[in-house]
DNA sequence: CATTAATAGGTGTATATACATATAAAATAA
DNA sequence: TTATTTTATATGTATATACACCTATTAATG
């Protein structure tokens, strides 16, 4: 199964790459891949899709206070991700409540119903416990990437 | 700009992550939106999409020999792309030619056309300056995050 | 205040993803 | 050889991405 590929160059079936540089942003692109497979997987015994789990766990940091579309687009991991949209969506599942911004009349308000809730915690704790029986490394390792990363994505 | 975030933390304006091995699960989904939005900015002026230019990448792997659809997705970094469906575009484009296997005639194989080359040739010139230009890290960085990365995807 | 500019969000389109199902050819079993 | 299973690919559908453009407000400016 792929997703228990582990060498780039196997998953990939290649081993032209440029640099080590070069490799590195095909392996960024490759597990980011492999872990959102993964977590969909997961996501889909709850009926919610990787973006839509995104936008819940987003509004359950402000919970109970309401969110507008642009705070919530703003904390997402990909900032392209349509946002009106995954709310359409979630309001049409009954997870979350939409309303006319008070104070700004332009804005969309939004918050978890109590069933947006539920779902959350289930879907959290199943995602959390996918996470840590997949990904095994240790913490000091997890902070190196950390650090990785970042420089990866530093523009002078 | 978005593209010139640095910290995870300023990127999703959030700070509470369950544990560094979270982090890192969530600093490879943004890093991989990070470069695929900077690739498909530049493959835009060539008119092409950051999964088409990768079938053009893989054929030429094999240029002038032809390959099947089933070897193309073995290929493919994300492994859900759905091959027959970019094959089309390309071969809309006149940058592939298509034609059905002669030794299986289940097969649909195909090849680069001159056209193709060109446009992959200037593409990933294109692209090989934007990722020089843009990711800063050593060799040696990029050996030890290909080392973490490969380790974060190891089961059991 | 009236006009203009900026902002928040909605909507349309092309492409891609994820996955189910269909079809035809090939491989295998009976 | 015929029947069955497997394989390679195509196609349909729901959702998402990337981006352009539209509308209703709000904010700024003369």
């Amino acid at each position: 199964m792929y997703l228990c590929v582990v060498k780039l160059e196997e998953a990939l079936k290649s081993n032209k790459f440029k640099s080590p540089v070069q490799k590195a942003g095909l392996n960024v692109l490759y597990t980011a891949w492999w872990l959102k497979t993964m977590s969909s997987k997961e996501l889909k015994n709850f009926d919610l899709t990787h973006e839509q789990y995104n936008v819940l766990r987003i509004l359950k940091g402000k919970h109970p206070e309401k969110m507008c579309v642009k705070d919530i687009a703003s904390r997402m991991i990909e900032k392209n991700s349509n946002v009106p949209r995954i709310i359409d969506r979630l309001n049409n599942k009954k997870l979350i409540k939409r309303g006319q911004g008070e104070i700004d009349g332009r804005q969309t308000v939004m918050s978890l119903t109590d069933g947006g809730i539920k779902v959350l915690e289930n879907a959290t704790e199943a995602l959390n416990q996918i996470w840590d029986n997949s990904i095994l490394i240790s913490t000091n390792e997890a902070n190196d990437l950390n650090v990785l990363l970042e420089k990866l994505r530093i523009k002078e």
